[in-house]
DNA sequence: TAAACTAGTTTGTAATACAAACCAGTTTAT
DNA sequence: ATAAACTGGTTTGTATTACAAACTAGTTTA
């Protein structure tokens, strides 16, 4: 009965709508922190791809890269910023309202 | 309660996650029939970024592109097919379902 | 009959994703 | 002791992609 335009897809954050930063910034919703190798494994991503997709997350504010050590070994831990979460928040309900506005058109 | 592992992200139809494509399937899922001015001002995409957006659309089997004259002036119409429906069912089903697995994580 | 408009397509460019090759350091084998 | 193999990444090169500018073919208007 309510009268629903269509999904402004343009809208969209791009940054988080890419497939593999999509995997990445999941786990870190639910980890909270997680090293490269974790992040590697979980997305099936190259090294080389995750450290791009990281250091584009980094630059945008969305994660914070910390740099130790696990013994002598170099350990890279990834967490969530504030900025991130609220991105990521922002992006699932766009994604969720555009969803019901295109369900609502469907079903007449 | 249940067990729910992350979304599967790579998963995805890159085909229509891309927002462009997304917005011209969204409207085609609704009008069910398109021309090709009428999608350039709804997406507000120049004509040469839609034409190439249709093409690949077209070539994936999503939709029909229809040559006809309006009056003398040519006329491209688009629809959506089977193939390109059942895909875009897909799609939102897929992102509906990971969406709620993340949901699920963030409360707990 | 020339100018301007319609309806697109083709072509060039800039951004992006991706993996291969590389690098600095550590551990293990000989 | 030192060479080989491994860890934990980064840098560099390539192929794809989105995008807009320039072009094309035909039509209407001045």
């Amino acid at each position: 009965m309510k009268e629903e335009a269509l999904p402004n897809w343009s809208a969209v954050d791009r940054l988080l709508h890419e497939p593999a930063r999509l995997a990445i910034v999941s786990i870190l919703a639910v980890v909270e922190k997680a090293d490269f190798l974790y992040l590697q494994h979980e997305t099936s991503l190259t090294k080389g791809n995750l450290s791009a997709h990281l250091s584009k997350l980094e630059n945008a504010g969305y994660i914070q890269i910390e740099k130790t050590f696990k013994g002598k070994m170099p350990l890279t831990l990834v967490s969530l910023t504030e900025q991130g979460r609220t991105a990521l928040d922002r992006y699932l309900s766009q994604m969720k309202h555009w969803l019901n506005q295109l369900d609502q058109h469907s079903q007449e």
